[in-house]
DNA sequence: AAAATACTTCGGTTTTTCCGAACCCATATT
DNA sequence: AATATGGGTTCGGAAAAACCGAAGTATTTT
């Protein structure tokens, strides 16, 4: 990654934004040569002219315009960053930031939430979704207090993160009232080659799922696949497949979605984890999430 | 305006980023007394504290959490500037900007652009509208190459631009059919009372307008006051009112709006202006503008 | 309790920033 | 044509920062 120099990026900046290096030194209290030379050495990092002279004055270039437009940006941010910062919130709440990794359901992770925000303070949730390798990043650099996933986190990861259990529970298939009347009749041999909605490869739930399929010589067709546990069920509403649920959410998402339940795979074991940068828990709303293992 | 210094921006990201001072000292080179000093410093100018240690580690505190998003941001388009004026040359076109003062009409303003389109060399158009004051401003610090206006420009500014008439024309009433019909009748005097679309306040037409109707001791009521011509003409087209526009762009308007003639006003002069921020005229496309006076 | 990890402080070197003075060039004025 | 005037540039040096290595301190993990 490969930066500007800001305080070149800034004189070139105010000259542009004043027209001239005269009236820019005079409104922001610059010499000429300092203006001057920055915005040469700024040219010269760039490999481009941004200014030509054109009768004893600077015109932009068309680099120019183009780099202006962005310092415009940037130094509008760069003026934001400073206000708020002054204004601090008023709002004298914990927050607390959660990665939830896009395989998980969504019901499931939110009984897992929910204990944090009973405490006696009040508590900002901020969610964020993602594959749980960027959530582990966003976690291990503080930019996250934990991360509900469905696999534990790598054993030896620097900086290290801890995982605890949440829960466990086996496996339920669903489907919607017509599908799952059929599936029913000869379960589990009527799963070979019916339509199964998938989660993303490589998740610790297909694992699980392709393994106990493998062991019972089951070839299931692959309707769709999804990150997103939503989007699973949203696609079996409509009937493209059966989906694959942990056992101990199928009451929730039956009367939810009104699916009914095709089949369990209670010999096909699932686990929830938090994780943790730090194996002493401080941050109280966290402490909440992990106080009460549900299983 | 107070801006951060963005070298110890670049500190605080960097470190948020890797996690520590450790990781972000190994993987940008920096040694860890320098991150850790600038970050410091950041937090003083900020007056806020970035970062908390919990447990031997830095972990973001809250501000440092929205400071940590707009510095994504802004070295977002630090690298981004640095990539874009790298890759410079592929359309080796002129390019024209050309600023139109929004109370022009489009279709008058349109033929004064042409024929910086009819040049030897492929032009690369880009127009920008706004109020005449902020155009000016971005005229004669080149942002600008040419300003379209109903005013020439103040005659003493600092820096210098220069005006030149393009065309000079009376003025003409429309509406569409219904209302037309109705103020034709007994014209100028139907005006008086007349719903009219004025253009806003302050401008060279609406100025001019006012000392017309003054003259003549009509007083239309205002049913609308619009910045922009089109909106206006839009208004219009709904018999909110009628319209003054220039005589000679009365035939174009007609045929697109279907709009028909009340009356015209020809004592009532308007004049059309392009405005350059120097006497002498180098680029070709602001040139062929200049060389074609319509009146 | 020891070992490991991670942040700070300190003193000094190297770079960068920044300025005043002098110089140059185009345009506008006389 | 000669001369202001309004810019821009070059030069040398002073002041301020950025930056580092070494040593010090604190906390967590084993």
């Amino acid at each position: 990654m490969h930066f500007p120099n800001f305080n070149h990026l800034r004189s070139f900046w105010v000259t542009a934004k004043a027209g001239s290096l005269r009236a820019a030194s005079q409104r922001w209290h610059f010499s000429q040569p300092t203006l001057s030379e920055q915005i040469k050495q700024l040219e010269e990092s760039l490999d481009t002219a941004l200014f030509q002279k054109v009768g004893g004055r600077l015109a932009l270039t068309e680099a120019g315009r183009r780099a202006f437009d962005y310092a415009e940006q940037i130094f509008a941010l760069g003026s934001e960053l400073v206000e708020k910062s002054q204004a601090e919130p008023s709002v004298r709440g914990l927050s607390l930031a959660v990665g939830v990794a896009d395989t998980l359901p969504k019901l499931l992770s939110w009984s897992f939430i929910r204990p944090a925000l009973n405490l006696p303070q009040p508590v900002r949730l901020i969610c964020r979704e993602g594959d749980v390798s960027s959530l582990l990043e966003q976690l291990t650099t503080f930019r996250l207090d934990v991360v509900l996933s469905d696999e534990a986190a790598p054993a030896h990861l620097n900086p290290p993160a801890f995982s605890q259990k949440l829960a466990t529970s086996g496996l339920s298939f669903l489907a919607n009232a017509a599908l799952a009347k059929k599936l029913r009749r000869r379960y589990p041999e009527s799963l070979d080659q019916a339509p199964i909605i998938f989660p993303a490869r490589g998740t610790a739930m297909r694992v699980a799922l392709d393994k106990w399929f493998h062991d019972r010589g089951l070839q299931p067709t692959a309707a769709a696949e999804c990150d997103d546990s939503a989007m699973q069920k949203a696609a079996a509403l409509d009937g493209v497949g059966f989906v694959a649920v942990a056992s101990i959410e199928v009451e929730s998402v039956r009367e939810r979605y009104g699916f009914e339940v095709v089949g369990s795979a209670d010999d096909c074991q699932l686990s929830f984890y938090a994780i943790t940068a730090m194996r002493k828990i401080r941050h109280p709303a966290v402490a909440a999430i992990l106080q009460k293992p549900i299983v």
